[in-house]
DNA sequence: TCGGGTAACTGAACATCGTTCATTACGAGG
DNA sequence: CCTCGTAATGAACGATGTTCAGTTACCCGA
């Protein structure tokens, strides 16, 4: 068999995708397999390697979903005009994602880019953006900051919840902290707030 | 052939453990394989199923040693009777051994353990130890302090500047801060020293 | 000194994996 | 209706972790 017309080659790409999102996020990445994917969806294994360059090229716009997913989340976040408030409206938003989406987001961390393979453009976008979601709240906290200063608190947080929340996902976290992860990115945020403040 | 000589059982783990580790420092984890401990100390890899369960056991025993040597580095951080100094210079002592064994460091957080089994108590330890050494000095920061609240900053520092870490070995810290790790990092215990300061 | 018994090393085998590629079947354009 | 190119196939390759029956070399007791 071959040349089958059940699907124009975008319908394949996206049930490509789909398919390995539904096995990483229920499975977990290590069930991910050229195999499962291709079973998945009625064809042979043969047949992803016309469409995408590896697995790495599927992993990766299964990523691409998932950081969508969190500046979605961000979007949601509950609304306030505190800007205290707001940034922990923030690491609620991210830590209810991460919860919710625990293997899509280990696996946006275990994947591993090959030596040479840089880094998409859209996924440095992707996290730039978020960043720069926190940033003006920061600058909100204590307006007669350096704006520049405030984009950096805003990266900084995010990294620090960012990190603390794959430390948590992981498993090592509790290692570390018996404390609830909620709690933990919440006095975090404090942390940086009250740094922020004295400047 | 069989039952040579050559090796006593604790010789032959101990070989083992260390063909892994120069494996691991030297080419990634990716390289590490059965078949290449195996070839490097001249057995066949059934032979190293006689002495541990699985290839994560063997990863674990590497990642044992790994700790230990952030405990070694640690101990010779430059000493200093200023507690602000002294949190930077651990700083200082953690980021130069993660840059120094990057794949070590690396394997630490890739290897991923299997669904029921338990983190290793010694795992547990040797983390908490690390983050004893650091809680003595928050409370040297500000004496009239809670004890414990030393000790959950302490705990809290490490986490960041660990996960942090962590981002930067893995190529991941770039995609949101241009600059210099050691700078973001001692960045980090500066705000983490502040936010305490004031309680 | 000799002759088991046992501990441990071997090496082939199994089931997987990612990936490649010659082959082939199909649908569309002439 | 025929031809041609596109795209699916599925067998194959080399690698992986792991198992285990078989074999061998050592140790110990007689």
């Amino acid at each position: 068999m071959a040349r089958r017309a059940d699907h124009s080659k975008e319908e394949l790409t996206e049930m490509v995708v789909v398919a390995a999102r539904d096995i990483i996020a229920t499975e977990g990445i290590a069930k991910l397999s050229a195999r499962a994917v291709a079973s998945r969806i009625g064809y042979t294994p043969g047949t992803l390697y016309n469409h995408f360059r590896d697995l790495d090229e599927i992993v990766t716009a299964v990523n691409a979903r998932t950081l969508a997913g969190v500046a979605a989340a961000f979007a949601e976040a509950v609304k306030s005009d505190d800007p205290r408030q707001m940034l922990h409206n923030y690491a609620d938003a991210f830590i209810g994602f991460i919860f919710d989406n625990s293997n899509l987001w280990a696996a946006l961390f275990e994947f591993k880019r090959a030596d040479g393979v840089p880094v998409p453009a859209w996924y440095r976008g992707n996290i730039e953006g978020l960043a720069r979601t926190i940033a003006p709240w920061f600058l909100k906290l204590r307006p007669d900051a350096d704006p520049a200063k405030a984009a950096e608190a805003g990266k900084l947080v995010f990294a620090s919840i960012h990190s603390v929340s794959s430390l948590q996902n992981s498993g090592r976290l509790a290692l570390l902290l018996d404390r609830d992860t909620r709690s933990v990115v919440h006095e975090l945020v404090e942390i940086h707030i009250k740094a922020f403040a004295i400047g």
